[in-house]
DNA sequence: GATACACATTTTATTGAATGAAACAAGGCT
DNA sequence: AGCCTTGTTTCATTCAATAAAATGTGTATC
């Protein structure tokens, strides 16, 4: 990463937040002051700082990894965010329909967050979990949706604004393939992305698209749209 | 609150954050410079830093909650601790074995917060869910037994951490009666507390002091302590 | 057991980013 | 329309954040 950390001390805390992944999930202070590009004792102090509050653990061999304060923010997004209970039954009734993989994206920071999955295809291969987050800049059809409905400029995401949906084939995983539908609120605000994932040699493209109207259908019997309103 | 606000940018970000509470999931800008005693425009891009990050969502009515990156946050934190993994088992069996709710607490910052509760007794009139926390000055078992362990200066917390334990009777609600007992790691770390709580009619003090030796060998098993190392 | 190494923390002079009062803007309500 | 309530931006001032170097602490290596 090392390239320019930003200023601002709130930035500079949340960006050390952000290294972590379910991939990296403990984290020293020479990591953190690498990745970020921070000084050694500035990334120190941040931390300690982080710590205290709870939101950063100190392991026994002195690296750090998520503390519970997060639980607890976590526990009351859950709590406020009505998007995700709405979205829940729409998800599993999608995922029985087409027989696939079924989850619920937002865009997080420079993350996209799954908020929602369907429990029916637990495919080891595809494995999302709820909470789980990669960079928007890996790709993916969850990612290149959510990066043209927050307004990115460029010929591909004004196609895909203009479409409303994505589709992907082997982008973050060569034998997958997935299409991400724009799911917006009946008074029109963009909420997040919507996708079916399933084995690329399953789902032609015709396939992808079919499934089109079932989604329309399901969440819009919660009350949500697949485009924003006219 | 407005008492004094720390100074700081992190700390005041973190503050901000820390007013949430499962009784208050929306907070806007007035109230955050009023509860923290902050300036509205020192608060007010605080906030809008936290928005940017997904710590925060604005609502449509401008009120803020908590973001989606807490999620991702807490997901991490969850695969991290092996501590909530392992105290889930004794949990269950110890509520099992003594026919109360039974629940671990951790300190996160000035707050403690429920890790893993027993699925067994949900009794509506004492309802504690995981992430759950509430402010560490409200008292109660959990909370007096985590500030005598985390070093407190008193009397009374000179009595807690001497004896281990800690039985509340009617102190946050004056029905229930409830047993912390302090878990340390094999290695004498300090971790939380584990409760027993039930209602107080139910429960004379000798009952509450009864369970200890239920709750030191179940804990045991799975690797914990209910006293420092020797 | 002593030395070197790697990583973390503290110190300190310097700078620039955070601050808050006031002005400005945007809704809501009577 | 005009008032009131809430949120945002501006701008001169100052205090808190900064990074390089020194110090501290623990862990390998010989």
């Amino acid at each position: 990463m090392t390239s320019t950390p930003p200023s601002g001390v709130l930035d500079r805390a949340l960006l050390l937040l952000s290294l972590f992944s379910m991939e990296r999930k403990r984290l020293q202070l020479k990591e953190f002051s690498a990745l970020s590009g921070l000084d050694k004792a500035t990334a120190s102090r941040l931390l300690k700082v982080l710590v205290s509050w709870g939101y950063l653990s100190r392991n026994s061999d002195g690296s750090y990894s998520p503390g519970p304060s997060n639980l607890r923010l976590a526990s009351i997004f859950r709590a406020t965010s009505n998007t995700i209970t709405r979205i829940e039954g729409p998800i599993s009734r999608i995922s029985e329909r087409v027989a696939q993989t079924t989850a619920f994206f937002v865009r997080s920071g420079e993350e996209r967050t799954c908020l929602a999955r369907d429990h029916a295809y637990q495919d080891f291969r595809y494995f999302i979990e709820t909470g789980g987050s990669v960079s928007l800049a890996e790709g993916g059809a969850a990612a290149q949706l959510l990066l043209a409905f927050n307004g990115t400029e460029g010929e591909i995401y004004d196609q895909t604004r203009a479409r409303g949906y994505y589709i992907s084939r082997g982008e973050r995983n060569r034998h997958f393939a997935s299409i991400a539908v724009a799911m917006f609120e009946s008074d029109g605000e963009f909420l997040g992305a919507l996708t079916i994932t399933g084995m690329g040699a399953d789902l032609a493209n015709e396939n992808l698209l079919s499934f089109l109207p079932v989604i329309k259908e399901e969440v819009g019997k919660a009350g949500f749209l697949t485009q924003p309103a006219l």
